[in-house]
DNA sequence: AAATATGTTTTGATAATTCAAAATAAACTA
DNA sequence: TAGTTTATTTTGAATTATCAAAACATATTT
């Protein structure tokens, strides 16, 4: 009948790694799989198997998974439903964008299409959740995104921050108390791999230093004018 | 751990039958809770004999079921979620009271104590749901309340309505289209056991008349002034 | 009281999801 | 290439929630 949320959760993490690597035709290796889902590695491999049967997934025994069409339709979709909910909580709930990940993540199984709807209705179609990742349509079309990180963008050029690739709670409201969360103009003013060091000159002239682990999950855009 | 949503949903339906009885003692029936939950007679048995182990529960063989006061508070929990939620849904989402009752049915299970309370602050600590279901509060009391009906209060006396106890989508469309929803002020007319029929003057003078059965799901209180 | 009807419990099975530990394959190292 | 490490799959078992059908208990009727 209708997937299950273990099935969606599986789809998405699929789907999330996948669509990490630039190309996103990876294939997504079992255990990796099973150590984000936080489950055995035998549990994976049986569910994929599963997968496959239902032709969510093509699987290559010893080699990985990916996501067939329907399989990313899917996904996409649930990642919709996570996202438009997790907006909502912040934007009608006056939740902190450090907490509604975890929410978002129960809630996103339960919400039917038409509450999906109106949410996204009442917060005016919108684009990205709280965190700059993009919200699927309705179709679960995504609109492809490639930017540079705080890793990769030219040192000295302003830059607005587009989106927040970790949702650990402690880093969001290391970036929420350091005037990094998306929508911010700074400019990398040093990087210094020896240091494992990004300087980042951001609101009110405030200088923040972090890792480059840290600066890689910032994904910016020129910011013009 | 934590109660599954089957646990929740047996809990919610012995309290909503045990406390549907006035004096609010009497002993569920497996067969009648079995029905109502749409599982076998034996897995209601097998259900129930789980539940009393976990304390939930006195479980009579052959007799019925009763909650404990743990169990009495978690499905008071339950309900509060699952009104609060509905509430949520009518006002915040503008959804229509037909059909937020199926979809608080899943998302009870889903929304954690954080977004009840913000629900719960945002709508300024409600006492009722859309259909005047008494919201329980964050301890599991609600306020004992035992109103007449349509069937049972004075001929002739206007009455406000107060609660519909009945969920089904077609019935609540019904009454909304007569201009039966809570709050509404009416009086009885004529009550004719022979004909099973009651008939009521509503909104605008307007004439409503309905069988007996549903006329017993009205709750009413006098209207004073 | 015997017979019947009704409601309840038991039994044996199934599906979905999971784990731990054993077996196996692939990749790397020397 | 042989040996070792690492990753993956298989196997056997547990848990939760369910059903169908057989067995049983209680209540009602004659």
């Amino acid at each position: 009948m209708f997937p299950s949320s273990t099935v969606e959760n599986y789809l998405k993490t699929i789907y999330k790694v996948q669509s990490a690597e630039s190309d996103g035709e990876r294939l997504v290796a079992m255990g990796q799989l099973a150590h984000i889902l936080g489950v055995a590695p035998g549990t994976a491999t049986t569910m994929v198997k599963a997968l496959a049967e239902s032709g969510l997934v093509t699987y290559e025994p010893y080699a990985g998974v990916r996501l067939t069409a329907p399989g990313l339709k899917l996904a996409a979709l649930v990642l919709r439903r996570h996202r438009l909910m997790e907006l909502f909580l912040v934007q009608v709930l006056g939740m902190s964008w450090d907490e509604v990940h975890d929410e978002a993540e129960r809630l996103e199984h339960a919400a039917s299409d038409r509450v999906i709807d109106r949410i996204d209705a009442m917060l005016g179609k919108p684009s990205a959740d709280p965190h700059g990742d993009p919200i699927p349509d309705p179709e679960g079309a995504v609109s492809a995104q490639n930017y540079p990180t705080l890793l990769t963008c030219p040192v000295g050029a302003p830059v607005v921050v587009i989106r927040v690739t970790d949702q650990d709670a402690e880093f969001l409201r290391f970036l929420e108390s350091s005037d990094l969360k998306p929508g911010q103009v700074v400019h990398v003013e040093v990087r210094d791999s020896a240091a494992d060091q990004v300087v980042v000159r951001g609101k009110n002239d405030r200088q923040i230093m972090i890792g480059m682990r840290s600066a890689a999950k910032l994904q910016v855009a020129p910011a013009d004018a």
